[in-house]
DNA sequence: CTGAAAGCGCTTACAG
DNA sequence: CTGAAAGCGCTTACAG
């Protein structure tokens, strides 16, 4: 009746080994009815799982995966940005999710934009033994990931793809968004639209830019490169680039940013102004709250749950044996207006609107 | 010269024993070298680098902890509600930043607000043989957990404390923060607080009910209970619960929202009917965007940063060994006023409101 | 239906 | 300074 539990000493957690001697078979019974394998006579299962109970035994899935012929360690990694980013914890969910249903657990971790963490995070997981991978890749070369590629780690890019490496990826239609977004304020009456961007290594971002281009040049507009900034990687550059911008002579009527840190920065300008309902806006990814705004903000959301779910699928699939070519999906953007990306711009008509 | 790139079969990755072969030395010779152990030469040492490079040789983690006397995997598991909530996501990546220093990654997981899915997660942890565990319990019995306690699991709980298990816990102090938010409402002239609260079962949502009583008690303000809301879950539950409390007869002059997706329906219902500058709110947690309300919204901040620091801080200490007693850290809360807190109520005087 | 031996990739505990 | 043998906890490949 001592008490001796709060000192206690972590006991030795026991093994196979334990649960066949107190339930007098062999190792390899116990290994039978642990794993669930057919052909145990009723009298020694139940032995083993008594002596397992008694025990309190668990099975060491580092130990079983060691030894196993598939080398299986029910883990998969996972290499983001930054795990608290919305936009990648939401994919982050949905990977999980699919990974669940299949006893598989998850390692994330997040990189910044260093590509040295990048690598340094990859050789970590590859330390584990993970089943396989799913990246979101920040350096401009993934050609590190070949060998491993080659020893039998399958490999899923999101969001984002590979540079240097042949291997599945799951992509937002980055360009056709943006070109919508644009369209969506040209077809409300503006010309002049200033365009937001981030750093121009980031392949996202010049699809993003490339779907400005592609709109004002359908619609026979010339670009101006004073209307277009880009770097920018936090909201207060992007305040700053739109004071800017709406300072200069012939400044821009619509404004497209083009990530959802830039979109706030723009906000925040234009209410600081007082122009937020002057000045159209048009946003790309999703921000919470946006709608209690005045305006709401109209954003060009990305199909997350589709971009995490589809990566994990192909993912799990290449662990099951599959060695297919390469696959490329492209999901669609949703433009969804709110009201700053339909005030009326100067060349408005007076059907202008009517399609959205 | 055939193209059989594209086709490769995994190879097989090399071992340990493949490189000794190679540099023509014994096992231990590069198990030495790879684990950085003094006492090889330096002829020996090249050799080693060498073939190890050539055969692209990386070392198997799991393999050596397995035999490893200290049985350390280098990993941590994380027992979350939702990984893509931004409290927990945020609690998420201070964790993460903690265990990166020390070459340890993070399998994290979301169980909802699911028992089965929280002993589900742990056993897939502890089948992992992570080494220690941070939770952020669900269920309201983790004495489920004190065989693996005591089996030398080290485990942290953080934001809610463990029920029926004696552990460390690194916690919010969610009753004074509550009362510090009714009393910042009661110097702006409130008397009539309405309170919402999430389900309670949740000791963080009784334990904000809680602050609410003390402060009305201290003011000699006795409790109508037509006035508390409980058991809300989600922000279309809190905005209809808002509306019910206006239309009463001797409705709330301000409200206290005690958790973020409540104090979004708050904010929602009060711009739908056009009061948010007439009845005063006070939220409980962060929410993005906040400031870009009119008017903002005044809200009580948790200290996310120090709460996940703080748990994976204590974790690596009694992972190196500290059997000390358990430990309970209670960090403190910040009133940020923004705007909706501070409107002034029917019992406003002439000096409220300086003090914030 | 049951089990003894070997071995997964590595480290430990020795011996030289 | 170097290495041969044993073993971490389990599964494989047999044999009975």
């Amino acid at each position: 009746m001592t008490n001796t539990q709060q000192t206690a000493v972590p006991r030795q957690r026991p093994t196979m080994r334990d649960v066949a001697a107190l339930s007098g078979v062999s190792l390899k019974t116990v290994s039978r009815v642990v794993n669930l394998e057919p052909g145990v006579s009723d009298d020694l299962t139940d032995r083993v799982r008594q002596a397992a109970e008694q025990l309190d035994y668990h099975p060491n899935l580092t130990a079983s995966s060691l030894r196993r012929s598939d080398g299986k360690t029910q883990t998969i990694g996972l290499i983001l940005e930054d795990v608290s980013n919305p936009f990648e914890a939401a994919l982050h969910r949905r990977i999980e999710e699919v990974a669940r249903e299949r006893g598989v657990v998850v390692i994330a971790g997040s990189v910044d934009e260093d590509e040295v963490r990048e690598r340094d995070l990859a050789t970590a997981l590859v330390a584990r033994r993970v089943d396989g991978l799913i990246v979101m890749p920040t350096g401009h070369d993934q050609s590190y990931l070949a060998k491993e590629q080659r020893s039998g780690t399958p490999m899923v890019f999101v969001d984002r793809p590979p540079t240097f490496l042949d291997a599945d990826a799951v992509l937002t239609a980055n360009a056709t968004g943006a070109r919508i977004a644009i369209e969506h304020l040209l077809a409300h009456g503006h010309r002049r639209i200033g365009f937001l961007g981030d750093l121009p290594s980031i392949s996202t971002a010049i699809e993003r830019l490339t779907g400005y281009h592609d709109a004002l040049d359908r619609a026979g507009i010339s670009v101006d490169s004073a209307l277009i900034r880009q770097a920018l990687t936090a909201s207060d550059q992007a305040e700053v680039a739109v004071a800017e911008l709406l300072a200069a002579p012939d400044a821009p009527t619509a404004i497209f940013a083009s990530q959802n840190l830039l979109t706030i920065g723009v906000v925040r300008a234009l209410h600081h102004m007082g122009r937020q309902h002057e000045i159209a806006l048009v946003g790309f990814d999703d921000l919470p709250l946006v709608d209690l705004l005045n305006p709401g903000v109209t954003l060009v959301l990305q199909d997350v749950a589709g971009l995490g779910t589809a990566a994990a699928e192909i993912l799990f699939r290449r662990i099951d044996g599959d060695t297919g070519p390469s696959e490329r999906m492209i999901l669609p953007t949703t433009l969804v207006p709110k009201g700053s990306g339909e005030i009326l711009g100067p060349y408005a008509t007076s059907s202008t609107g009517t399609a959205s």
